[in-house]
DNA sequence: TGTACATCAGTGAACGCGCGTTCACTGATGTAC
DNA sequence: TGTACATCAGTGAACGCGCGTTCACTGATGTAC
C-alpha cells in the first residue's frame, strides 16, 4: 500500500517530531526504532524507507530541534520591548522547573549534550552547528543591548560573554536534572542561582 | 579457586576503579559487564560475588569518583599559598583541554551528569550527594578568601556563587566536549570563556 | 483521457548480535573440632 | 597444631531479551504510452 508523497513527507515529518521529544528526554541509546515508529503510528519495517540509519535520523534530529528554538529565540529577542532585558527573560524561561522537568520540548544544548559527546560524528556535526548558532544569536542581542544602553561592546567580548551565558545555563539545566528526582530542593536552588545572575 | 579476603578486596577494588574510568569516558551505558571485568583482569561470570547489579556499580563508582575529586580539591584549598586564589587555580585546572580530553580520571560532576539524570535513582543519589559536597566545599573556600581579603560575604551569597561556580565550570566542560571532535577550536574557545570568568 | 505496468511506503517476521544475569563447576581458603 | 569439611571467588557456557537492520510481500500511487 504505496502512500503518495504527502503522505510520505508527513510520515518523515511524525517520526522526526516524537523522536524528537523521545530522544531528548530518554537520551538516543534509551529510545529503540520500534518504540519510535510506534509513536509516530507506524511500524518499525518501515524506518529505513526515510533514513538511512539511526545515528543519521539522530543528527538530523539535532539539526530540527536546533532550528526551532533558535527560531523561538530569535523571534523573542526581535519582540522584546525593551521594558527588561530580552536577556534576562530569556535566562527566567530557560532556567525554569517548566524546562528542567518537560526537555521534550526544551532545549536540545542541554538534552543532547552528551549524547553529541558520545555518539556518532554525524551528531556532533548537528550539534556543535547549533551551539554555533545560539551563540552567534546571543552575542548579537548582547551587542544590541548594549547599543540601545548607549554602551560601546567590543564585538570579542560580546561572543565571550554569550558563551560564558550558554556555559552558565547548559551547565545549570543538566546539574538541575541529574539531582531532580532525588534531591528536587538542591535542584530547585540551582535553577533560582542561576538565574539570579 | 577461592581467594583470600585480600585479593576478593583487592579485585573488588580494582573493579570500582576500572568501570570509574570506563564509565566516565563512555557513560554506564556504554560499557559491558564483560568489558568492564576484563579491563580489571577477570571474568565476567565473577561480577556478581561482588556487586548485585550494574547499576549497583554505577552508584559505588560514582561515589567512590566524588570521594576522591572531593579529596584533591579540599587538598588543593589547604595547600593554597593565597599568592593567587585557590579558586582561579581551580578554575584553570578544571577547565583545561588536559581536563576535556582525558574524562577518565577526571570531575564525575561533569562526565556522569547525564547518567544521574537518565540511569537508576541509585546513581542520581550519589550523584546528588557529591554535587553537595562540592558546593559546601566551594562554599566554605569563597567564605575563607572573601575574610582573608577583609571583607564580608553572607553565607548565602558565598553558597549561591559556589552553584553558579559549578554550573558555569560543568556547563562549559559538557559543551566542550560535546562538540571536541568535529570543532575544536569552538571547544577551545568555550574552555578560554569561562576560565576568563 | 484511459490503460497497463513499474515503483515503492508500509507491514511484520526474521536475523545476528551484544547485553545483563544465572548457573554448574573447580579448587583453594577458612573454620570447626 | 593437624585434619576434615564447608565455604565461596572465579570460570565460562548458557539463558532470555531487546536492539538495529534486512527482507519478502502487499497493494495503492505514479508514470509511460
Amino acid at each position: 500500500m504505496r502512500l503518495s508523497k504527502e503522505d510520505k513527507a508527513r510520515n518523515r515529518d511524525n517520526i522526526v517530531e516524537s523522536a524528537g521529544r523521545m530522544f531528548r528526554t530518554r537520551g538516543v541509546d534509551g529510545v529503540g526504532i520500534a518504540d519510535l515508529m510506534k509513536s509516530a503510528g507506524l511500524t518499525h519495517g518501515g524506518f529505513y524507507n526515510h533514513f538511512p540509519s539511526k545515528d543519521a535520523l539522530a543528527a538530523e534530529v539535532c539539526r530540527a530541534s536546533f532550528e526551532r528554538t533558535l527560531g523561538r529565540l530569535a523571534a523573542a529577542f526581535d519582540g522584546s520591548d525593551g521594558s527588561r532585558t530580552a536577556l534576562k527573560h530569556l535566562l527566567d524561561d530557560y532556567l525554569s522547573a517548566e524546562h528542567r522537568d518537560a526537555p521534550d520540548g526544551g532545549c536540545p544544548s542541554a538534552s543532547l549534550v552528551v549524547d553529541a559527546w558520545r555518539q556518532d560524528d554525524q551528531i556532533q556535526e548537528a550539534y556543535a552547528e547549533g551551539v554555533e548558532g545560539y551563540l552567534t544569536t546571543l552575542a548579537a542581542e548582547f551587542s544590541r543591548e548594549a547599543t540601545r544602553g548607549g554602551e560601546e561592546l567590543d564585538p570579542a567580548e560580546a561572543r565571550d560573554r554569550a558563551v560564558r551565558l550558554l556555559s552558565g545555563m547548559v551547565g545549570a539545566m543538566v546539574l538541575a536534572r541529574a539531582v531532580g528526582r532525588v534531591a528536587p530542593s538542591l535542584s530547585d536552588e540551582i535553577l533560582d542561582a542561576g538565574r539570579r545572575r
